[in-house]
RNA sequence: GCACCCGUAGCUCAGUGGAUAGAGCGUUCGCCUCCGGAGCGAAAGGCCACAGGUUCGAGUCCUGUCGGGUGCGCCA
């Protein structure tokens, strides 16, 4: 038998397309190989047959049976049929079962890095469940892509020197709150002091001074002199996306890009070209522009202001700076150890007196960032055509995620119409703990099962649908334990659990398997279970967590089933332990696949699979 | 005005050009003498927004129309 769980479609495609040679074709069409649907004849099927008709001049079935004629089949088919244009293949049941029950082939590691930036939140304010997306999906996605064997840098950009921290920075001082109550978290004490900030802009006696306030509170931060306050905020967001789960490798200070002139050299390179330029005259008299109407076509105005007439950089500007060094073009940022993660990782942070890391410099980078920026996003994209390197801007991909609401409405930061990230997760894991209450009064550890489920839930309802669909974040959706949710699929990896348990206490765990035995129900199951690598593969390459989410929802709804199969006249149809021996082994088998593969895919999506719920 | 994204069951969503369009929620009806009911089975519910086109084959690709969302500043 084979170590490895093997990929039988690709086997099915690469026999027809010998079979395809054989006929004498020069030029190879897509092979496309597919389950077939219930209550067709066989397991996989092909419509090869009906693209080729045209060219072969010959009906489908016609060259169906010339294919089967020629095809050298591995021994696991055991039959083969036509069935109109499609040529099926029925497979040997105890190879199929069996092929399901071996561990997963680990993904050859690819070359070059991925620079994968996601989260940068403003440090001035805790963490609303806008910000929840963005960090799901990143954190899924750098998870799914080392999986597959790619090399990820995961970083999380500071935005420092922005307006929204000098409002907040100087709210604190303009309002005289210095030290927070004990048991507020620091950044919901700033961030309240921020909203109140703009509440006070709405009385115009006092919007001068304040204004003047956030100008002085900007030319501080600029400076570096209130980079500990800015710190003590973003330790306090960093525990928020700790707890959801998310690491990183670096987080980049937008102050420190301009400081180690970062900024001056992207802006002294980009001057060399010839889509850059300051005119003397009109609309950007005395302005650097960059003219973009060459890699972005259709648009009105293609001018972008890089540096003001006033000497000062746009966000484009700094932008462009920070995607030359994630692309190698500059170089120079020093890094210092910042934190220890949960995980026990390092976490480095750019650093004024660190040392020069090898971070950067990556062949392939992307931004996890709202699509409504994704025209800025086009705008960086486009300096690097600018600068003639068509080469690096085919490698910048934008995970562009669409609007959250709140219980269909937009949210507003500055008017405090959020729910925070914090928020949802403790009102999860009480709901869980709720739950649990009632459902397994003597759980052994409710509260580590309670946040491992809450927090779970969370980030499943944020990954499960496509990232380029507006979400609506309902309460009682979000936090649903029921039906097409994460707790759902972790409830199947603790039934399956159990059952290994009492399999173990019974001494029946290492029981041989007789695959012979296995009947439509255990088929089914491995069916489901061979498409992981599929799918996780599909999630790479699309980049697209969700694909993973949806394919776990099918397996564990796969196992649902099986362990709740009756027969006719009421009786499980399925049960594991009190099988006979042969296949009690078997279905053992079936089921520590099956965990392995749940908790394998929950990992791929952050999700914890706890052991009993 | 121009550009990008979305439109699939009452609601929320899956559906790499292939076979009879699938889930969850909600509704109705069943299932705990049986490995955990956060579960399972069944029923009802669809001109896949509309109109053309490409294709042996379109929910999927192209064009147009209509709805909904978003973006297009020397703001940040």
């Amino acid at each position: 038998m084979l170590a490895h769980r093997p990929d039988i479609k690709s086997e099915l495609k690469e026999t027809l397309a010998q079979a395809l040679q054989a006929l004498g074709l020069s030029e190879l069409p897509e092979i496309i190989v597919q389950e077939t649907p219930a209550g067709k004849e066989g397991d996989y099927g092909t419509p090869i047959a009906m693209s080729l008709a045209r060219a072969l001049r010959k009906a489908p079935p016609q060259i169906a049976a010339d294919l089967v004629q020629n095809i050298q089949l591995p021994p696991w088919v055991r039959r083969t049929f036509v069935v109109g244009g499609y040529l099926n293949f029925e497979l040997d049941p105890a190879f199929l079962v069996q092929a399901a029950t071996l561990p997963i082939k680990p993904f050859p590691p690819t070359e070059g890095k991925v620079l994968l930036e996601h989260t940068s939140v403003n440090p001035n304010k805790e963490l609303h469940v806008g910000h929840l997306r963005n960090i799901c999906l990143g954190d899924s996605l750098a998870r799914i892509l080392r999986y597959a064997g790619r090399r990820v840098e995961v970083m999380n950009y500071i935005d420092d020197t922005g307006r929204q921290a000098a409002e907040s920075l100087y709210a604190l001082r303009y309002f005289g709150l210095e030290n927070p109550p004990a048991g507020t978290k620091y950044d919901h004490w700033v961030g309240d002091a921020y909203v109140r900030l703009h509440q006070e802009l709405e009385n115009p006696e006092k919007k001068a001074t304040i204004e003047q306030g956030v100008q002085e509170t900007l030319h501080r931060l600029e400076a570096g002199e209130l980079r500990p306050e800015v710190d003590k905020i973003l330790r306090s967001q960093l525990q928020t996306m700790y707890r959801l789960g998310a690491e990183y490798e670096a987080l980049v200070w937008e102050s420190d890009i301009v400081r180690e002139g970062l900024l001056g050299q992207a802006m002294k390179a980009l001057e060399g070209s010839p889509y850059v330029s300051r005119p003397t005259e009109g609309k950007y008299a005395g302005a650097l522009v960059m003219d973009t109407s060459a890699f972005i076509p259709g648009l009105e105005d293609p001018y972008l202001v890089l540096i003001r007439s006033n000497g000062t950089s746009t966000y484009t500007a700094k932008d462009i700076a920070l995607q030359f060094w994630k692309m190698g073009l500059l170089q120079g940022i020093k890094f210092a150890e910042y934190d220890t993660q949960p995980s026990g990782a390092r976490l480095y942070s750019t650093h004024p007196q660190g040392t020069l890391m090898p971070f950067g410099g990556a062949s392939e980078t992307i931004n996890v960032v709202d699509a409504r920026q994704s025209h800025a996003l086009r705008v960086v994209q486009a300096s690097l055509e600018v600068e003639g390197r068509h080469d690096l801007a085919e490698q910048c991909f934008h995970l562009a995620y669409e609007t959250v609401l709140l219980e269909g409405r937009q949210m507003s930061g500055r008017k405090g119409i959020v729910v925070s990230v914090d928020e949802v997760m403790d009102e999860a894991v009480r709901r869980v703990r709720a739950v649990i209450a009632e459902k397994n009064p003597d759980h052994p550890n409710p509260q580590e099962a309670a946040e491992q489920i809450g927090v779970g839930a969370v980030r499943f309802a944020m990954i499960k649908t496509e990232a380029k669909k507006q979400i609506d974040f309902r309460y009682d959706q979000a936090l649903s334990f029921e039906g097409d949710t994460g707790p759902y699929i972790q409830y199947a990896y603790a039934r399956a659990g159990s059952i290994l348990r009492k399999a173990e206490e019974q001494g029946v765990l290492q029981e041989e398997a007789d695959y012979a035995q296995a009947t439509a129900y255990e088929i089914i199951l491995a069916k489901n279970l061979l498409r992981f690598p599929e799918a996780a593969q599909d999630a790479a390459r699309n980049k697209a967590p969700h694909i993973v989410a949806q394919y776990l929802l099918e397996l564990a709804a796969a196992w649902s089933s099986f362990y709740n199969a009756k027969t006719p006249d009421g009786k499980s149809a399925t049960p594991v332990l009190t099988a006979p021996p042969g296949l009690r082994g078997v279905r053992l088998e079936l089921v520590k696949a099956l965990r392995q593969t749940l908790q394998q895919g929950l990992a791929l999506l952050g999700l914890q699979a706890p052991e009993v719920m």
